[in-house]
DNA sequence: GTAGGGATGCCCT
DNA sequence: GGGCATCCCTACA
């Protein structure tokens, strides 16, 4: 298994978050190795998406989200919980696909710990808060770039064709809620929300 | 099972 | 000082 090529983070936020869905995001520390498959993005645009934190322009908070594809964009939200994106812009151009959910594969007992022990394992990371605390991500992770460790995205050799994915609304914006910018394997059981209530 | 609201702290206006 | 790409707990059915 190697290390996703640089290729596949770079483009339009649309694009990078579909082609993401079905890959490894592992992470590193010293207690141990944590891996998930990415089953949910969702996609922020640098032009007319009033929900990217790009919209308003660069600022201190969001200025990685302006740097180069295929480094991570992480921010501190609501006080307790921080979310991860990957950056898919050229340099200046502020466009990241977030990541909301993950279907846990490695390193479970660890992610267990972190999340104080969660009756059901997909309560794990099915969340882009929830993610973050299992795999030990935070702002000092942010401007990371993605193909190197501690925090790195890996290939699946095996995404075959059939894998359906769905576009929906995204989730907890309270602007340009009409797009369709969030992509989900559909019949996963390890999604932020049910796929019946789409 | 679903709905509603409080906690929390950093960044931006 | 307001708002926020969330989570969790409580209440009620």
């Amino acid at each position: 298994m190697r290390y996703l090529r640089k290729k596949i983070t770079t483009g339009k936020a649309e694009n990078v978050a579909r082609s993401l869905l079905g890959h490894y995001l592992c992470r590193k520390t010293e207690d141990g190795l944590v891996k998930g498959m990415i089953v949910e993005t969702e996609a922020y645009l640098s032009k007319n998406d009033q929900a990217c934190h790009a919209s308003r322009g660069k600022t201190r908070r969001n200025e990685t989200m302006f740097g180069e594809a295929g480094k991570a964009y992480i921010y501190f939200i609501y006080g307790n919980y921080y979310c991860f994106n990957v950056v898919t812009g050229p340099i200046g151009q502020g466009e990241a696909v977030l990541v909301r959910a993950v279907e846990p594969l490695e390193g479970l007992d660890l992610m267990r710990e972190r999340r104080s022990y969660p009756e059901l394992d997909r309560d794990l990371t099915n969340g882009p808060g929830k993610l973050c605390q299992a795999f030990a991500i935070d702002r000092t992770l942010d401007g990371h770039e993605l193909w190197q460790e501690p925090l790195y995205l890996k290939e699946n050799s095996s995404i075959n064709e059939k894998t359906e994915v769905k576009a929906t609304p995204r989730i907890g914006i309270s602007v340009a809620t009409s797009k369709k910018l969030r992509y989900i394997i559909s019949g996963s059981n390890y999604l932020s929300r049910r796929e019946s209530l789409e």
